[in-house]
DNA sequence: TTGATGTTTGACCATCTGGTCAGTCTCAGG
DNA sequence: CCTGAGACTGACCAGATGGTCAAACATCAA
């Protein structure tokens, strides 16, 4: 469906940018928001131009997802099982604070699709998105049944870690609204979120 | 703008109709991706009448937004300061649980509106929301210097309560599909927040 | 230089969509 | 049984939007 490998180097960059454009305009507008000129204007590229290397305003999206699905799982997909389990843990969360904080358009974007029903996102939801969640809820859980961490449900463990962490870039207009100026809200997300999860596993007495 | 009382009895009743359809289909699609034909569909209208009761697709979507604020802030509104501390929060907490789970479009409406900038809602949120989120995290602060709850930032606290909450309506078919058959997600949830607030605010030792 | 391949665009099209309007139908009160 | 205000609709419109295409332009290897 997509040109796995661009042939020429103006191909990459144009394919780079439009991408880098849409991104900006799909995660702020929602894909039917968005239009075209929109993302050509932001690319600073034609509408036909920007439809020479993309053959729908849907390929465009569906590149977007695809690439997006790989760096948010990365994150889950590196915590290990041989490690120290509270240390793991934290260190997945500490990720997924840096990621929203630094990645809130593929966060929104995301968001955005969820939100929809997950429409052209589903197959890889139940998929490789719940395998991977399984396969780590049962490390969770066997850190919980070996006393090293409380006893929690792993699933929603994992969804609680997803929510605070997304919360922030998802509603950041709103946080920043609430919080007035003068505040770094990621900073402070980042040291609250860690207090509620250190308190949280805590190995039960 | 809106007028203010119905004048006739179909006139109510046909504005809730299209005010009830148009709920759904702005919470599923968005604003830009909802259509006047969906929501008349939807309605059992014709687009020339909806268009009689409402005076464009934007009124029909402020009327939602107008009505939503105020549900939306009751739960918090009704936080004691007079009451048992811990109580009060996890009190909170169950209320908007059940929110989520029993409104959720109204939730994914509020979420699509804030992620797009909330452009229609700005001035409630620096205004009426941000005023009762000040006056409560006062509240809550003065609970914690009380030693009555630990020692918690009061505004990241309420925006925990918010995203674990929301998450649930929000990422919906996320939960479900990660899920699998066979679970009540807004039962299991309901638990599972309230353990983390619960441990988290337990009062320092 | 030249031809071939890759890149870019102005002009154009079909469809969708929010919204209008003239006129018809309905029905409660007199 | 009238009548007029209220309720409703088919037909229509203008602008936006996704997408097409023939032709012009750029680039580079031979």
């Amino acid at each position: 469906m997509s040109k796995t490998a661009p042939r020429t180097r103006i191909q990459r960059q144009n394919r780079e940018t439009i991408l880098e454009a849409a991104l900006g305009v799909f995660s702020a507008q929602g894909f039917r928001g968005a239009t075209l000129d929109q993302i050509a204007a932001a690319a600073g590229l034609s509408k036909p131009n920007v439809l020479y290397y993309f053959a729908s305003k849907e390929a465009i999206h569906h590149a977007l997802l695809s690439g997006l699905l790989d760096n948010w799982l990365a994150p889950l997909r590196a915590l290990d099982p041989a490690g120290e389990p509270l240390a793991e843990i934290l260190a997945y969360v500490r990720r997924k604070v840096e990621i929203s904080r630094d990645f809130p358009r593929e966060s929104r974007l995301f968001a955005n699709e969820i939100l929809q029903g997950a429409p052209r996102m589903m197959a890889a939801i139940e998929g490789e998105l719940k395998a991977l969640v399984d396969e780590k809820a049962a490390v969770i859980r066997s850190w919980s049944a070996a006393g090293q961490i409380a006893a929690v449900d792993p699933y929603h463990l994992i969804f609680s870690i997803w929510a605070l962490t997304q919360h922030y870039a998802d509603f950041d207009v709103q946080v920043r609204a609430v919080l007035g100026p003068g505040h770094d809200p990621f900073a402070e997300a980042g040291s609250f979120i860690e207090g509620v999860f250190t308190k949280l596993l805590a190995p039960d007495p």
